[in-house]
DNA sequence: CTGACGTCCTGACAGC
DNA sequence: TGCTGTCAGGACGTCA
């Protein structure tokens, strides 16, 4: 269930720890983990033992590591051609520890050595295995994963294009939660900031995006930005610098939700009771006053 | 091309 | 106590 914001936080943790810094052992104990890689579990190992990475950069959920080539790293040049890209589906974490520190359910783990904060582990703990990692060539000019490249720019990127956004949308004939959980529409959203966005601009998720106003995508996207900004935050408040520690509840900011996972409680601005519906395979929650069908 | 939907996956937890 | 059933949903393949 990690969104952006949660995302976000991993990659602001790992990014100190894992710039500069080399693997030098990986162990996958489950290669369930490595569903998204092209090629068996060796070459995965082969691709990244001795790597080094140049930084961290994220795409929506979309987070990865690029590799600086190796025959360059000597003399600290070459621009990376490959990356390793990280997933983390419902449950997954990137764990951030130090030699020995062991955690349940880790699927796949990283010896990396950094120049100036030395050995430390990556755990990537993954309950239900729906996330995964994978190295995977970067692709126009470098900049982008290829697995990553058919996914929007997100709204907190400085160029996501808004008037192409809102015209692929209002040319949807579907649903406006549909759309703002497709990937290759708008990317980072998930069901939880997908109902919260939804409540703050009054929208009820069947609404048909072919329905919506230039002034009501405008202001959709907004409150999608002003949700995600302010969980961005409260984990960026919560979070050690040192080390990364996203998980379950603690790294949902709960407290803070309006609607998801608050059926039965009043809503927080009319006080009608909130709802919660099936819906592709999913809950949609919802205030019946505040979000009603136009 | 687009929209809709089934599938993957397992630990935590409630209830008997 | 120990077992069983239920629940969570991101991404993608497939089908109409």
């Amino acid at each position: 269930m990690p969104e952006l914001p949660e995302v976000e936080v991993v990659r602001l943790g790992l990014l100190p720890a894992v710039t500069g810094a080399r693997v030098s052992a990986v162990t996958v104990f489950d290669e369930r983990s490595l569903r998204r890689h092209d090629g068996p579990a060796e070459d995965f190992v082969d691709r990244i033992v001795g790597a080094e990475f140049t930084g961290a950069q994220r795409r929506g959920k979309f987070l990865w590591l690029p590799i600086r080539p190796r025959r360059a790293s000597a003399s600290g040049e070459g621009t990376p051609r490959e990356a390793l890209v990280v997933h983390l589906g419902m449950s997954g974490q990137v764990l951030l520890r130090t030699r020995e520190q062991d955690d349940r359910l880790t699927r796949i783990r990283l010896e990396i050595e950094h120049p100036v904060q030395g050995a430390l582990r990556l755990n990537f703990v993954d309950q239900r295995i729906f996330g995964s990692m994978a190295v995977d060539a970067l692709v126009s000019d470098g900049s982008i994963p290829s697995q990553v490249a058919h996914i929007a720019r997100d709204p907190l990127d400085p160029l996501f294009d808004v008037a192409l956004f809102s015209r692929k949308l209002t040319q949807r004939k579907t649903g406006i939660k549909r759309a703002i959980l497709d990937q290759t529409l708008i990317s980072g959203i998930g069901n939880i900031y997908a109902d919260e966005a939804l409540w703050a601009a009054r929208l009820h998720y069947e609404q048909p995006t072919a329905t919506l106003t230039r002034q009501k995508v405008s202001l959709l996207l907004a409150e999608v930005r002003t949700v995600l900004r302010k969980a961005l935050a409260e984990g960026g408040t919560s979070f050690d610098a040192q080390y990364v520690n996203v998980n379950g509840a603690s790294g949902y900011f709960s407290h803070s939700l309006n609607v998801y996972g608050q059926q039965g409680k009043g809503c927080p601005r009319c006080g009608r009771e909130v709802k919660r519906e099936q819906f592709m395979n999913r809950g949609s929650h919802f205030c019946p006053r505040c979000q009603r069908l136009r």
